[in-house]
RNA sequence: GGCGCUAUCGUCUAGGGGUUAGGACGGAAGAUUCUCAAUCUUCAAACACGGGUUCGAUUCCCGUUAGCGCUACCA
């Protein structure tokens, strides 16, 4: 394991002369590492630049960030870029995109492929010490389950038993070769580790198949690039998704080979479809891409507050979380071992029936746990960019009046449209017409109403009084007399609350569309 | 096929040898305000199945089933 002290190295190192990882105590400063010494965390989001950022990988981000947070331990990002074929740059943009807006930063950058001396020095020495045998056959083409191979391989014959003069004289000849791990076969050993979520895990060391570890063109594969560097960046705690439990034994094969100790492991339960399958883009679209959370007007701390809730629970009863309650209730053992659904809606309709409710709702909680200067703020870059140039202060006016109206961020274009508008779009006559009532009474309350606006001060209370007046004096109930208003200023009936709404709208406004109103009753 | 992981309301979960099996979302009904929303109240809704162990299992063990993962010179 890792350890480190303030601004000490302390841990291990690769020494390249002896092939092996070394323990290395704070250099010149050994005293005071002495003095200071104490495991210092470190875990590392790996993510590996193939696809866009989807909301399983930033599960895991998040449950190593909060980690690292709740221990005072350092978050490393590290990009696991081994494979050259299917890297792309739009990739690592869209994954960079993603953690942006979740906001949670890292504070250190790896890139797999900038460190490939290492994996192959550290492939050299387990081949050194007998842990790994070179394989000449030629690499399988395609995908092997699909072509029938289904019986269980183990190791290459012939391969694993070819004497090291030969292996050397044929790859002293130039032909290829794929590095293999030698795993110990008819011994009864067994591989263990302790997984922090999922308890002792032993496999026998007979079912692991000699995985790959350099491929014949001197790559490294994921399995050492992985484990070579969380042994050289001092990675205390992987943290990562169950698809990988199975793949441990390979990594602690390699980690005990290098000469090194395999790192505390916790697997996380799998996000899975409404029908239980693996979360694919194909599949089910874009709701498995966090920037889609983003464009939909989510807002990244409940965006963050439900992915945690999904395979970890603080245990108690409480849902919302803020991103500190995340970081002081979160540990290890409140992660479940069940794989969860992330219960969205596979034909998209509305943005609010695309995703899983409990989003929606936890994202209209954290907007009303904002203030309205905050949420203001929120909200108005992005009824800029969808046309309205509003200004700060109408915005500020705006938000008090919608705060509970809107889930999402982004519903703030259809909850406030009729605040950005000179003009009302076309609206249905009819919805004019109040309960009980036909266009005649519609077009006499408007009358009376732009009477009454005329001469009434524009604030909520001196409103609130003309109106109710004006109401009884029509011998109307309030609900009658103020639906025509809000139809003719909103263009609809369900709107925030009248008298707030004119004040914000203005006189001019008002009396300008009520006007438009009892002109088209006619 | 082989190896492994998992199983509580529709979904996320709490719980754990004896409980009216708790909470949340969503759903339904009602209260309330000028509509909507918010809020409040109430209701419906679960221990996958079969064997053990036990005085007693939803809880522990075994099996079945189902789902998922690994089984690539992908990660």
């Amino acid at each position: 394991m890792v350890t480190k002290v303030t601004g000490i190295r302390v841990g291990f190192d690769w020494d390249a002369r002896h092939h092996q990882f070394r323990w290395v105590l704070g250099g010149r400063r050994r005293s005071r590492a002495l003095l200071y010494s104490r495991v210092m965390l470190r875990v590392r989001f790996a993510p590996s630049p193939t696809g866009f950022l989807h909301v399983g990988s930033a599960r895991t981000f998040i449950f190593n960030w909060l980690y690292a947070r709740h221990n005072g331990g350092t978050m490393v990002l590290r990009l696991d870029d081994t494979d050259v074929e299917r890297n792309t740059d739009a990739s690592v943009n869209s994954i960079f995109e993603g953690l942006r807006w979740l906001d949670l930063g890292w504070d250190e950058e790896y890139k797999q492929s900038e460190r490939l001396g290492l994996h192959r020095e550290i492939a050299e020495a387990i081949f050194q010490k007998g842990h790994a045998y070179r394989d000449f056959t030629p690499a399988h083409v395609g995908d092997t389950k699909k072509s029938g191979a289904h019986q269980t391989w183990l190791f290459n014959p012939g391969m694993r038993e070819l004497s090291r003069e030969e292996s050397d004289r044929r790859a002293a000849s130039g032909e290829p070769f794929a590095l293999r791990f030698r795993v110990p076969r008819g011994t009864a050993e067994s591989v263990r580790f302790a997984d922090a979520v999922y308890g002792e895990q032993v496999k026998a060391a007979d079912d692991i198949e000699d995985f790959a570890l350099l491929r014949s063109d001197g790559m490294p594969t994921y399995h050492l690039a992985s484990c070579a560097d969380d042994v050289d960046l001092r990675i205390s705690h992987i943290i990562r998704g169950q698809d990988h439990l199975s793949n441990t034994y390979k990594h602690v094969l390699i980690f005990e080979a290098a000469g090194g100790k395999a790192p505390q492991f916790a697997h996380l339960p799998l996000l899975v479809a409404p029908d239980w399958s693996k979360l694919s883009k194909r599949r089910h679209g874009p709701v498995v891409s966090v920037t889609t959370y983003r464009d939909a007007g989510f807002m990244p701390e409940a965006f963050i507050n439900f992915l945690c809730l999904l395979g970890w629970s603080p245990k108690d009863d409480r849902e919302k979380l803020s991103r500190q309650e995340l970081v002081d209730a979160f540990s290890l053992e409140g992660i479940n071992r069940a794989n969860a659904v992330v219960n969205f809606k596979e034909p998209a309709a509305t943005p609010e029936e695309t995703f899983d409710p409990k989003a929606v709702w936890l994202n209209s909680e954290h907007i009303r746990g904002l203030a309205i200067d905050e949420l203001s703020a929120r909200l108005l870059p992005i009824v800029r960019e969808a046309g309205p140039q509003v200004t700060r202060e109408k915005m500020l006016a705006i938000t008090p009046l919608i705060r509970e109206r809107i889930k999402l961020l982004r519903d703030v274009l259809t909850a406030a449209d009729f605040f950005f508008v000179d003009q009302l779009p076309p609206y249905d006559v009819n919805e004019l017409i109040p309960q009980k009532g036909n266009a005649a009474l519609a077009a006499k309350v408007l009358a009376c109403a732009g009477e009454v606006l005329a001469k009434t001060e524009f604030q909520h209370d001196p409103l609130d009084r003309a109106l109710r007046a004006a109401a009884q004096e029509l011998g109307l109930k309030a609900g009658q007399m103020f639906q025509p208003i809000r139809v003719a200023v909103c263009g609809r009936k369900n709107a925030p609350p009248l008298f707030e709404t004119l004040e914000v709208l203005g006189r001019e406004t008002t009396l300008a569309r009520i006007d438009v109103a009892f002109q088209n009753l006619k």
